[in-house]
DNA sequence: TTGTTAGTTAGCAAGACTTGCAAATTAGAA
DNA sequence: TTCTAATTTGCAAGTCTTGCTAACTAACAA
């Protein structure tokens, strides 16, 4: 996504206000690449503006995907997460910490058989696995392994 | 997923009983290549018989799913769905209507550069598009397209 | 056929994630 | 400072799913 600056721009142009919201809610995102849940964002949010609303953040998370400055990424873990890389890359879910990464993938795949006569327009990879630091760990302590990053109640 | 029958000797074996609800969901589901949701389930065996609960539907898709003869499949769009085709392949939304198509692909896509390191156990692609059908749809009169075969009030 | 019992079902409440709504605020322009 | 349309909030409500538990029943033995 664009830098907070440009958002401001970007917003001043649409006839958006530039609300002391909308700017923190741009620079948490800005270049942050843990694939935040609107909830994560909304712990962060509040702890340097205390009282920001959840519903807020979600109005404002949507707006900004609405406008492709961020992409949705769902892992099917329950909830939504946002990302501000923009670029075309894919992602890697970590089973044990639940982390997710952006990789690259060495060429987008394509349909083959029957399907192949389908009009695609997007294209979105998952890949499921131990990212390093929870792949190391078990080999180190089998059984163990790095906390969750991300809290799941379900 | 294995037919009804050998589904029945499998829970035999595990000394779980072969109810009716069981035996109607066994059969809705064998080579069911529909990836009907839970709900959507539900709404047929309940023509079948009347009073079944939702809840056994969601029961039962459960065991199997973690027997291995199901297949989770998550769009995105708010319900998980349960695909009897365990091969390996991966999936086609149509963004018309709603559709969901089992594909394969020309070779399964591989992390390149740093995330190289992970540990990947599985990879799913998902496509998203016209399907043969709304694509046609679409060029014969545009803005139009065919009804949404996945009921969703979100 | 009957009794026994562990496995199941059904219903309802509740939890997680989101969104709709309406009233209270406020950014930005005049 | 005033005005107004855009925003923010808080809460209710909706969707999908799961936990809990009382009532029920398939499967097996006598």
């Amino acid at each position: 996504m664009h830098s907070p600056t440009e958002l401001a721009q970007i917003f001043r142009e649409k006839q958006l206000k530039l609300t002391p919201q909308r700017q923190l809610l741009f620079g948490l995102l800005h270049e942050n690449n843990a694939h935040p849940s609107a909830e994560n964002l909304f712990e962060v949010a509040s702890k340097q503006m205390p009282g920001i609303s959840l519903r807020t953040v979600y109005q404002t998370l949507g707006e900004l995907a609405e406008m492709g400055e961020l992409q949705l990424v769902d892992v099917g873990d329950g909830a939504k997460r946002f990302d501000p890389n923009m670029g075309e890359h894919h992602h890697f879910v970590c089973e044990s910490c639940g982390s997710i990464h952006d990789v690259e993938i060495s060429s987008t795949p394509k349909i083959r058989g029957e399907g192949a006569g389908y009009e695609v327009n997007e294209v979105g990879v998952v890949f499921h696995g131990k990212c390093t630091r929870c792949s190391a760990a078990t080999k180190r302590s089998p059984g163990h392994q790095a906390k969750k990053q991300v809290a799941r109640t379900k």
